[in-house]
DNA sequence: AGTATATTAGAGGATATATTCTAATTAATC
DNA sequence: GATTAATTAGAATATATCCTCTAATATACT
């Protein structure tokens, strides 16, 4: 019933990603978006209250992608050994969905989550810091235990150091094949000297 | 002669890097800028030609401090553990420079070098580029001397590993003492494996 | 003291962009 | 085929903020 939307919310979105992933999300404004999109601005505000919505939904589309590849590879890092394969999702990632890990990785959040963006959105980022959170401790206490310091190595080891080896290339390349070596032996160092 | 300045140049910008660590380069505001120096919008007007010129400034001024700490460390580093030491300057720098170190890190370059920006800050940027380019081939060269990934593994190691560790603060808090040897750890493995 | 000059001071115009609003379109349902 | 509902379409308005402009002010030099 009703006229058919020219454009599905998953590839407006993703359109918009691009833009931000190009532009930054200063320039990710609704007209260059909705040129991206080739649809009229009107279009969008049928479908998103407000910029400060879609500036949102474009960063929580793009964590809660990520963070469902992360949480599930982080859960089967029972070794350390098992952890530096899991630290491979993050150029996997980057190399899957390059919009997306630029959008992640170069920005922000606050950028993305600002404080006009509606009380909905603003929750869904505060339950996905904290999935991680929880996520990153349970993994700590596996690979680290009884380290005081379990918590901050295990974070720097399994996001901090894969993100910045992937910040190399992006945004302009996509991470070679090649890194996720050097990768794999930084986390195992990191984790066990 | 003439009245003198009430703030310096040195301290407009980095009133105006507080602020851009704080909010992120698109809310530093010419209207936020002069509430934080503490000066009314027509005096940063006198001494800046537009806020691309303001953006480009803080960007410019940051990315100028941290590199020239970064080639001097990284021209010392004749071995795997000279390297993993001069690595540390990532660390070091961002305790010390917090707010240029939030600039440095959490954002790209384009949001603060923009297409509006005076030729002369452009240049500028092309120049602390290729310096970068160059310093970092001329390190590879000697770290992994005959690796045809020698570049990439340098940089990967060098920048791209620091970056991330602090990242993993940054910008809510300062990176811990601690990671610097987790760090180290993990520029050897990336470098020797 | 008087003059020249650099800077402060902030109100006002210009511009960019977010948002709203009315009408036109298109498909499903009766 | 008429009706209804969802969406397109884009012009018009509101708002934010950059930048300009005139006047006031404070120091150095003569």
């Amino acid at each position: 019933m009703g006229r058919p939307a020219q454009i599905s919310h998953e590839d407006l979105i993703a359109a918009a990603a691009l833009v931000a992933a190009r532009l930054g999300p200063a320039k990710t404004t609704i007209a260059a978006v909705s040129k991206a999109a080739g649809v009229p601005t009107g279009s969008i505000y049928h479908r998103l209250p407000s910029r400060d919505a879609l500036l949102a939904e474009i960063w929580l589309t793009a964590a809660e992608r990520f963070q469902a590849m992360a949480l599930a590879a982080f859960a089967t890092a029972n070794s350390i050994e098992a952890a530096a394969e899991a630290a491979l999702v993050t150029p996997r990632f980057a190399r899957a969905h390059h919009a997306q890990a630029v959008v992640l990785n170069s920005h922000r959040r606050e950028e993305f989550i600002t404080a006009g963006a509606p009380e909905e959105y603003r929750a869904r980022a505060v339950k996905l810091a904290a999935e991680l959170r929880e996520a990153m401790a349970n993994t700590a206490a596996r690979l680290l235990p009884g380290d005081p310091r379990g918590k901050e190595r295990t974070a720097v080891a399994l996001i901090g150091i894969p993100l910045g080896a992937v910040r190399v290339f992006l945004p302009q390349a996509v991470p070679p094949q090649e890194i996720d070596a050097d990768i794999a032996a930084a986390v195992r160092a990191a984790l066990r000297h």
